[in-house]
DNA sequence: ATGGGTGCAAATGCTTTGCAAGTAC
DNA sequence: GTACTTGCAAAGCATTTGCACCCAT
């Protein structure tokens, strides 16, 4: 299994893009998120760990990891930013959203992707990817 | 059954709102749409009909005309505009997006609640709603 | 050496807001 | 009469981009 790095270099080398101390120190970093994340908690997470890199610079570098397939990048509600979720982490790609807390609660079901295929069969499609957030209010136990 | 013009006018009187002329030709034009709409192609449409409302009185109605819940507010994708559906319409609450023309496809399934409400339960919350979006291919026929 | 990379600040694009003047009730 | 409204332009916010200098390869 080849490890995140490992990954990312040799996607830089495809496109003949380089593996600067920034990009390696977003990607050290991204991989310490126990959740999904917004750029600007990666700024912040980078400027305490004394690495640097300039906000440009980290959304320039999201935008390859992401083409890169280690990160997924994600969009809710109304908020206006993306967020993002080291695709390593197998916590599942659809998400469900604490309504009170606004924590993000990744998970994986195959039930999603069967039901997808058969709604995009009904209309007339094939289904290419789908974006499934649930809204949910924690029980009291 | 109410109209969406008796609908609109007790939400705004319960709020001490006023129901004014640019507010009016808003609700006329929005149920005009056939398919989930912009701001920016409603504020083109009333200038073509010679209604006026400026950009911040069509954003400010267009928050009122959620909240009473004859507009659903949606999101899609990376775009960073809202989509706005007449509620009226009962096209469905959940979207098939063309990946390649960008046209949305409303539609509603039964499953999809039901879904929402198991998966939510696993994960120990209650189902309070969810956004649900197939990003699909046109089948050639 | 050289083509890509970086930080900075300015530019974007959608949406919101402050303000002075207008109007529905 | 008096809140609420409107239009305009300016402000906000997340993200992108132009540019002059820098550095992996």
């Amino acid at each position: 299994m080849e490890s995140a790095q490992e990954i990312f270099q040799s996607f830089l080398r495809t496109k003949r893009l380089k593996y600067t101390p920034e990009r390696r120190a977003i990607l050290e970093n991204i991989q310490q998120f126990r959740r999904p994340f917004e750029a600007e908690e990666l700024l912040l997470q980078l400027r305490q760990s004394d690495h640097r890199a300039s906000k440009a610079t980290v959304y320039r570098t999201l935008k390859h990891l992401v083409e890169s397939g280690l990160l997924n990048q994600m969009f809710f509600g109304a908020g206006k930013q993306s967020y993002y979720d080291f695709a390593g982490s197998s916590r599942g790609h659809d998400h469900l959203v604490d309504i009170e807390s606004g924590l993000i609660v990744p998970f994986e079901s195959p039930e999603v992707s069967d039901l997808c295929g058969r709604l995009a069969d009904r209309l007339g499609y094939s289904n290419v990817s789908h974006r499934f957030v649930i809204i949910g209010r924690r029980k009291s136990p």
